[in-house]
DNA sequence: TCGAGTGATGTCATTGACTGACATCACAAT
DNA sequence: ATTGTGATGTCAGTCAATGACATCACTCGA
């Protein structure tokens, strides 16, 4: 275990995680985390701007899925439909492999309300970064940012039923059902 | 400026909204806030469980008031119509006499993360207390979440409008000229 | 009028998140 | 072997947040 162990950044991922859920956040020092993953805690704020964001490392990466499919979408698709297969996308992020530990960190998150609003933020991320994307397709300046906070909707409410159910669909048939299920409700918006 | 100034929250929050406007959030410490409001920072968060949360005293109002209009809304509107109702009463709360109070207090937010995460998880707490008013109401248990966060949407939007100019229109209106927006872009989701 | 009671405040001490400055180590290229 | 370079450790310090306890201003009943 000496100074040069690879991988600082994945061990203070697992360690957090395991520590959050079984101390609970509150319960969890950074100095904790450091300690069992072999660094120091200012090693820890080297790799995490703060003890929550080691909870939302590849946040990133999930973001640039959607935009890249929201942009490589058919020209001719309506702003929705571009919506639609951006949130389609995000199923390749969250094979069956992941349910369960993605379940298990969704516990932790709900949980603890400054987890929460980290999470929140990242979301509002997302959608403006579909927002903007959907500009660049072209998309009316009003039109825009409702169609991202919706897909957005779509995504957490069909994210967090296919978490409930460790032995449910996979995530793009509940993407589709919710989809499905939005576009009935629109015709009740009258 | 004895011991008992009647109404040291309000001073606090002056002072807070004051010194964040002018210093910004993270060249403000609480004990700035204190001295200038003329109580001691440990006073400070008795009335506010933190640095963030003087800017947000108030916010259940503001739920309270959707809340009550979408429990109030006929008994056979839609879905959508009880959650506009909801967003429709918001207007109350934002008369023209604090849109330049809103914007200012706005701009203190957007310009810092940590404001922003405090903003959007009283955002969903909002969603959170429409889609029980929904649930109440008997609306089905997976078109509520959708309906209310809709509504949140639209909520934002026009609020975002309202205060980013100074002479527009009414809140009500624009609110009005949202839901229209949203109609129309409901009939694209196809 | 006085003394007990009450609620808001002040004081003090402590924990823990986070940061800046600087030293140090492992490894690589020369 | 020498020198760099990047990741880490060490140390000191700031500041948010909380608990424990004292104190003050004011009220009310004896």
């Amino acid at each position: 275990m000496g100074r040069w162990e690879p991988d600082a950044a994945g061990r203070l991922r697992e360690a957090a995680m395991a520590l959050y859920a079984e101390h609970g956040y509150d319960g969890t020092t950074v100095a904790e985390i450091a300690d069992r993953a072999g660094v120091t805690a200012r090693t820890f704020f080297r790799h995490f701007a703060d003890k929550r964001e080691v909870l939302f490392a590849g946040s990133e990466l999930l973001e640039q899925l959607m935009v890249k499919a929201l942009a490589d979408a058919p020209a001719d698709a309506t702003p929705m439909e571009a919506v639609a297969a951006a949130v389609l996308a995000s199923a390749e992020f969250f094979d069956d492999i992941r349910r369960e530990y993605s379940r298990r960190r969704q516990g932790v998150i709900n949980a603890t309300p400054e987890l929460r609003e980290r999470e929140l933020i990242k979301m509002a991320a997302l959608t403006s970064a579909l927002t903007k994307g959907l500009l660049e397709r072209g998309v009316a300046p009003d039109v825009a940012p409702l169609a991202a906070e919706t897909g957005v909707a779509v995504f957490r409410v069909s994210f967090e039923r296919w978490i409930s159910d460790p032995d449910g669909e996979p995530i793009v048939d509940i993407i589709r059902s919710t989809l499905k299920t939005l576009k009935a409700l629109s015709g009740l918006t009258a």
